[in-house]
RNA sequence: GUGGCCAUAGUGAAAUGGUUAUCACGUCAGUUUGUGGUACUGACAGUACGGGUUCGAUCCCCGUUGGCCACCCCA
């Protein structure tokens, strides 16, 4: 990616050599900039800092040749979201830190090394939210949402902060969509939340995969993790370093290595579906039962594990079906939460979530040319010659607006050459021409940009033929 | 956070330790002050930044910044 454009020639050249004992004749058609201005004040501006202004690491400007995607992707989530029964929710960006740190869990990947921490202007310590789950529930607990009726179904769609070494599908600041159920602990609800990233999904085209375990309750996962650690111990000359350490720090962890030589162990290592509890066994049980009812796809996945000390019983993970489509195959995560809100100062109330990645979403549909909505595109082009006629075209643009029909010009040009090279390079099928002649005429030339044929209609009526010839207007 | 590769107009490429850094696409203007797609002419725009080596650096070296890749981890 180049750096943008730079400051202008002219000015540069102006106060780059403000002593200057010759100034060499400045070439034909340059702007001609007065020296005046710059030489008499050579103060800050004489020190040009070439050093250009960009982009912080790991931040991405959405360009409009992509706004394409992201609308596509927006209206998608928007219209899942709807057709659940989803309120709509937004949460600021910048939060208490403290949220984070009692929310994600104080040994987390993000909260050690990907949060953006700091003080305010008041030595208030905030955060940049990492994600929006914890923003939910506090907003949840913040607005009394337990006393709406239960469960409280909320969606969201913004952008993250995680301080990471960029790559692509991998960014600082990142956008999240999410859909969060609060209040209800059937498994009814962990299905529903899957089902709906399943469709995000395949509507689009996307294949994917759905990866699901269960991390039980924490009773299970200490039992759990005692076998585990007993288990690694037996074979600790066979693992990795890093395997040793995660087994101190954060023992399930290892199920997440990849090294060659301690997949074996792995493989053989106890799996924590073994030591849930009947009640979570249960659950897990039926959230796979509602799966295979409604025919989604799943792997059972025992070393998933996800990064977040929230998750309860059920997590997943949407990856990407090809293996070849680089290292960033994780395109969302979720699952159940049933001690957050608890943890952050509520009552006990179980809660799911999902949040997709957009980047990586749109980076699919890009990378397998999936088709999406059609662009609402411009019909027809007012091109006008002269200012009289250009009162007249603004007239008639306002009326194609007025009758719906999206029209496209550019007033502030002169020659009509010009004006139908704009129209033509856009693709418009139509073009209105008003000059002097159709001005007095009070008509105006329609021209069908495809095959050349123009005739000559009343000015008055222009928007209603151009109807009719676009099929807009349908037959009585 | 660790390691590696990379950086030339808006985009994609080319070139060189020595005048003015090349080409294509692009953008703007023009080739009859009333007609687009083709053609022609012209203009615009660049060696990321800072330092070092050198008589001389866009080229060699170091640093910074940024991108990409792998790991960590995840979205």
């Amino acid at each position: 990616m180049a750096a943008p454009k730079k400051k202008p020639a002219p000015a540069k050249k102006t106060v780059a050599r403000p002593v200057a004992k010759k100034e060499a004749p400045r070439k034909a058609g340059a702007p001609f900039v007065k020296k005046e201005m710059t030489v008499e004040k050579p103060s800050v501006a004489a020190v040009p800092n070439k050093k250009q202004i960009q982009l912080l690491r790991g931040m991405k400007d959405i360009l409009p040749r992509d706004q394409y995607y992201w609308k596509a992707v927006y209206e998608k989530m928007q219209n899942i979201a709807e057709d659940f029964g989803f309120d709509r929710i937004d949460t600021p960006i910048l939060e208490d830190a403290s949220l984070f740190l009692r929310g994600l869990g104080k040994v987390t990947d993000i909260v050690e090394k990907e949060m953006y921490v700091f003080e305010d202007r008041d030595a208030d310590k905030v955060t940049l939210r990492p994600e929006a789950t914890a923003s939910v529930v506090r907003a949840y607990l913040q607005h009394g949402m337990w006393n709406q009726p239960q469960p409280v179904k909320l969606w969201y769609w913004g952008p993250m902060f995680r301080h990471e070494r960029p790559q692509e599908g991998r960014q600082r600041q990142f956008w999240q969509g999410g859909f969060e159920i609060l209040g209800d602990s059937s498994p009814v609800i962990d299905a529903m939340v899957i089902q709906m990233t399943y469709l995000l999904y395949t509507e689009f085209g996307v294949p994917v995969t759905i990866h699901i375990n269960s991390m039980g309750m924490p009773e299970d996962r200490t039992r759990y993790k005692m076998e585990l650690v007993q288990y690694y111990r037996a074979h600790r000359n066979e693992t990795c370093e890093q395997c040793k350490a995660r087994l101190m720090k954060n023992p399930m962890r290892v199920l997440d290595c990849k090294e060659e030589g301690c997949q074996p162990i792995k493989a053989n290592a106890p799996q924590i579906v073994d030591y849930l509890s009947n009640y979570s066994r249960d659950h897990f049980m039926k959230v796979l039962e509602y799966l295979d009812e409604l025919g989604i796809p799943y792997f059972l996945n025992h070393t998933l594990v996800r990064g977040l000390d929230y998750y309860t019983k059920t997590v997943f993970e949407v990856v990407t079906s090809d293996e070849e489509q680089g290292s960033q195959t994780a395109l969302c995560g979720g699952g159940r939460y049933d001690l957050l809100i608890e943890e952050l100062g509520g009552k006990p109330t179980p809660a799911c979530c999902v949040a997709p990645g957009i980047e990586r979403l749109i980076l699919q549909i890009k990378k397998r040319q999936l088709p999406l909505p059609p662009q609402r595109l411009p019909k027809v082009y007012v091109a006008q010659l002269g200012d009289l006629s250009r009162r007249k075209a603004m007239v008639l643009f306002a009326r194609l607006r007025a009758e719906g029909i999206m029209a496209d010009q550019d007033f502030s040009k002169g020659s009509l050459k010009a004006q139908l090279e704009s129209a033509n390079a856009k693709k418009i099928p139509f073009a209105f021409v008003i000059g002097q002649k159709e001005v007095q005429e009070g008509t105006v030339i329609m021209r069908d940009m495809d095959s050349g044929v123009q005739e000559t209609v009343d000015f008055n009526k222009a928007p209603q033929i151009l109807k009719r010839k676009l099929g807009l207007e349908k037959a009585e």
